[in-house]
DNA sequence: TCTCTTCTGCGAACGTTTCGCAACAAGATC
DNA sequence: GATCTTGTTGCGAAACGTTCGCAGAAGAGA
C-alpha cells in the first residue's frame, strides 16, 4: 500500500502545544508517524519504532496513538477494508481527509484538498449540520488500473 | 445512537442471488439488520439474536457479518469513533454512504444521495480516479444541538 | 537540584474474534 | 419424498490485539 502525500510539519510542537509531556519515545514515534512513507498499523508502528529503539514497549505504543487519537492529532482509519481488517494510523493533515483506495493495486491516493471545501458548506446548509471532521474515502480503481485493464483486454 | 435512513429491502433476496445458503440463522440474522433501529456493532447484532433464538452461536454472527462484509452487503463503519472504538455493521444500502455524526448528541444523520453523485463524476474527471463505493463521514454538530447551544449560551 | 507528576516497561489479564472438529441441514438429484 | 453432497453450525479452546496495575524512570518547572 503505497502513499502520496503533500507537505507537513510540526507533529512534535502539536504535541507540546497541547500539553503532552515530550519524551524520547513520544519524539520518536511522531518523528516516525511524520516520515512514514504508507499508512501503518499499530503493529508497523511498534515494529518500526522498535528498530530504533529497540527498548519500546508495545504499550507505550498503544498508549500514545491512542493519545494523540484523542487530541485529534492522528487519525484512525480504515481504508475502506480493501487491504484487510487492519486499522492505520496517520497524522492528521486538517480537518478534512480524503483517501481513494484502488481496489486493484490497493495504492491510496491522497488528493488535495482545493474544491471539496465546498462540500462542507452544501452539507451545512441542506442539511443544518456544521461539520468539523470531514472524512471521505473512496474505493475503486485508479487511472493506472484503468489504463492497464483496458489496454490488456484490448 | 439514534439513526434514521430511507428505506431499504431485500437483503435476503440478495443473499440468496449470491448464492449464499439460507439458512434459518442467516435469515434471522438478516431480519435484524434490515429492522435495526440504530447501528449495531457485533456484539448487539449477537445480543439480539440470542433474543430471538437462544441456540445462535457467537462464531455464526461473526462468520455471518464477515461473509455479507467479503460479499459487499453489508459495510464495516467506525463512525469516527465518536462513540467509543466500537465497529458497526450496516446493510449496504448503495454504493454511497453517508454519515453525518454529532459529536454532542451522538446521533447519525443519514442524508439522502441527492446532490453528493456529482462528487463521484467531479473526482473521476480530476483524479482519473473511478469510484465504485464512496463513504463520506462528518463529525460535527447538528442543527438541533447547535440550536440548543445557542439558546443556553444566550 | 529538588519535587511533582506523568510516563514507561513489564507481564498478566482482558475482551473480541477465529479456529478445528463433528454433527447438522440446505439444496440439488433422482 | 429419500438420498446425497457440500456448506454451515455449535462448541469450546485458542489466538489475537489491546489494556491494565504496578513500581521505577524521567519530563517540566521552581
Amino acid at each position: 500500500m503505497k502513499r502520496r502525500r503533500g507537505a507537513e510539519d510540526g507533529l512534535v510542537e502539536r504535541m507540546k502545544a497541547r500539553g503532552l509531556r515530550l519524551t524520547g519515545q513520544r519524539k520518536l514515534l511522531a518523528e516516525l508517524l511524520e516520515g512514514a512513507d504508507e499508512h501503518l498499523d499499530a503493529e508497523s508502528v511498534y515494529q518500526r519504532a522498535r528498530a530504533m529503539d529497540g527498548s519500546v514497549h508495545r504499550a507505550t505504543v498503544y498508549r500514545t496513538l491512542n493519545k494523540l487519537k484523542k487530541l485529534g492529532l492522528v487519525d484512525e482509519l480504515d481504508l475502506m477494508h480493501v487491504s484487510g481488517e487492519r486499522h492505520y494510523y496517520e497524522i492528521r493533515p486538517s480537518t478534512l481527509h480524503i483517501h481513494l483506495v484502488c481496489t486493484t493495486c490497493k495504492g491510496v491516493d491522497e488528493p488535495g484538498e482545493t474544491f471539496w471545501e465546498d462540500l462542507k458548506r452544501r452539507v451545512e446548509s441542506a442539511n443544518g449540520f456544521r461539520p468539523e471532521v470531514v472524512r471521505i474515502e473512496m474505493a475503486g480503481t485508479c487511472s493506472a488500473c484503468q489504463g492497464r485493464r483496458s489496454r490488456s483486454s484490448a
